[in-house]
DNA sequence: CAGGAAACTTACCAATTGGTCAGGAAATAG
DNA sequence: CTATTTCCTGACCAATTGGTAAGTTTCCTG
């Protein structure tokens, strides 16, 4: 059970509970007990609790981005990319629903890891607005601020977790038809935002 | 400085601190010195601090009935009724952030009082949705499930406190754009269930 | 196999946490 | 004016918090 296992397996513990009852909700202590583990060992990997968070945050949005580069490496264009991305965008909120938690537990303002999750979406962020723009000059999008889309598509994601949550403590098991609608919504919203046609 | 002022004073400095830094995030201690009392003084009012949130949830639900009942009291009715109520929030929502915030806190499911919340709402949604039955039974509205319809338009107006978060958060001061366009989307999606004839 | 680094633990600590208890002002009732 | 209730505070506390220092064990390498 030795190496890289050990961090690993703390990084899963510490999204889990990140995601779920918060940063501040989230003892070390309890954190180890719950992995057989002395509270030492997390901070010998990850030095603080601050440390623990911002490692899971970077490992988060690394799934996330790697997960986007896939499609933005394809030969897919124009309004089918935009499509792509938020299929894939959902598809992995739904499969890690943890991620969505976590995302919205750290977009809070006062979060300790606000910051550095600015840093890390921030060049995605300017990639995509780069991509708009290029494509509204080209004509082959309608011009608008590009950052509102984008904003305005990000929290319909990060509310997400909110909705499963909603969803799941009025008993609602299968949140499978209210994510797709909304995603439905926010393909829509954006193809009416984007499309020059339409 | 006496009676009543106290206790409606450290309400309205929890539901703010409970809305940004959440509940374990706020300490009795920091809320006391704050505002310029002892700590003890708030024990004295909730007697714990469980019961300061609870407090504060139940004036908030209190508030958010008030401006709702005033719609459900009027005569409008139909459709008109649905977009009314849904304005009536919204513009709540613009004024009082704070209110969301909480919601959002409070809505978790790991949180201390989501039981307290659901015990508020409850009632409400369920006059909700024998309201919108008996509509659907009388042929005006189209036969859906109306719970789900509900909670998708709940979880749309708890995800306004991450939108105007991140957009506070991007620098967009002004995020009165976006969240007309949130609230046309919801309305869109509601006359898009509930419309028989569209 | 020796030795050092990496991984993990035991022992300990200062600070903060929510909360108790008893007492002092201040308003109110008799 | 006295008695009592309401409101607020100072002193104190056990438990938990994140974190430090000093080992011990495990593992890899020369």
């Amino acid at each position: 059970m030795g190496g890289k296992v050990t961090k690993e397996r703390i990084l899963d513990a510490a999204l889990e509970s990140f995601a779920t009852i918060g940063y501040d909700g989230t003892s070390l202590d309890d954190l180890a007990s719950q992995l057989e583990i002395r509270k030492q060992t997390i901070l010998y990997h990850f030095v603080t609790k601050r440390g623990l968070l911002a490692a899971v945050v970077e490992r988060a949005a690394e799934e996330l981005i790697a997960a986007l580069e896939n499609v933005l490496a394809s030969e897919i264009n124009g309004w089918d990319r935009v499509e792509s991305l938020v299929r894939t965008t959902f598809r992995l909120a739904l499969q890690e629903p943890q991620l969505l938690g976590l995302l919205r537990e750290v977009s809070r303002p006062g979060s300790t890891a606000s910051g550095r999750l600015r840093n890390l979406l921030t060049p995605l962020m300017d990639r995509a607005a780069n991509w708009m723009e290029s494509e509204m000059n080209a004509g082959r999008m309608r011009k608008t601020d590009s950052r509102l889309v984008l904003l305005s598509a990000y929290s319909t994601v990060v509310g997400l977790a909110t909705e499963i949550e909603v969803l799941r403590a009025a008993g609602i098991e299968q949140a499978l038809r209210p994510v797709a609608l909304r995603r439905r919504e926010l393909l829509r919203f954006l193809r009416a935002s984007l499309n020059p046609i339409f």
